[in-house]
DNA sequence: GCGATTTAATTAGCATAGCTAACTATATTC
DNA sequence: GAATATAGTTAGCTATGCTAATTAAATCGC
């Protein structure tokens, strides 16, 4: 137990940091949240879009992988983005896989919903002091790192 | 149009640091969501199981505004953690209403889950230095002030 | 080179979670 | 006390998550 005493003592303020920017971070999506309403678009769909849109065409089993969701799911969030035509399967030199290309028109609405949400955010940034404003900005930075990390 | 330049100037560079505290934030909150499965429970079941736990008891159509869903949704979500013993409905002086109140059971899953996701990020951060770390905790408290804004 | 295995995606069937519209029951108002 | 307002539920739709089973294509082994 003593001999890893100071490692456990790291870790209670840790803790209440992480508990804070947890809570914080789904406090802020859920704001933002809302205003996706407006494109009309489930938030599956919409996740899965952005990253076609942001990261390029990838297969099926890649694009589930990235989202954090099974083949069948991806394969069914897939189906509704086609029905509104704003991704498109494409064939491979595999004839197993499939190409998933986000159309002109699912890339022109998906970087309209993230206009509404980023200036939704940028709004509030903009009541900030500078210094305040700066401190956001660092951490913003800094926070792709953790995320790397959990 | 001229007359708003000087508010308009200002506003790319907070759309950067937006969008990047946009995307950490969804990416944050997907891989914390992975460590929730273990719980059993149902997102929106957690989620609003966790308002009633840390706010306190309140009724049906209160929890369904702190949630942002509408009345029905939150009926059934509500069915649905009473029916796994984890929320009570209580009747109130008002005929109409009910009360939550969530179980010692649903407490006790509740601080569990919690537990996981926060020492999850916690150990993400605890291999950052010092500064980095002090950086954090200053972010995650004017975080709350933000989102507040949105 | 052809049968067996592996891999990618889909289909089927189930549960949860979101919505609106319609209904029930209780309070409130005039 | 009748009309209206409010709180919650029920019904029925769509979307999103899962596992199990199926289909089709590629690869492996001999």
């Amino acid at each position: 137990m003593t001999l890893v005493k100071r490692k456990r003592e790291a870790i209670p303020e840790l803790l209440e940091t992480a508990d804070k920017l947890h809570s914080a971070a789904i406090h802020l999506l859920r704001r933002l949240r809302v205003r996706d309403r407006e494109s009309g678009i489930g938030p599956a769909q919409l996740s899965a879009l952005s990253v076609l849109v942001f990261g390029g065409p990838r297969s099926l089993g890649e694009l589930a992988e990235a989202e954090q969701v099974r083949p069948p799911t991806m394969s069914r969030i897939v189906s509704g983005l086609e029905r509104t035509g704003l991704v498109k399967r494409e064939a491979t030199e595999d004839g197993r896989r499939v190409r998933l290309v986000a159309t002109a028109k699912g890339t022109k609405i998906l970087w309209e919903g993230r206009k509404r949400r980023v200036e939704s955010l940028a709004n509030a940034l903009a009541s900030l002091g500078e210094a305040e404003r700066a401190r956001v900005r660092e951490l913003a930075e800094l926070l792709p790192e953790i995320v790397r990390k959990i």
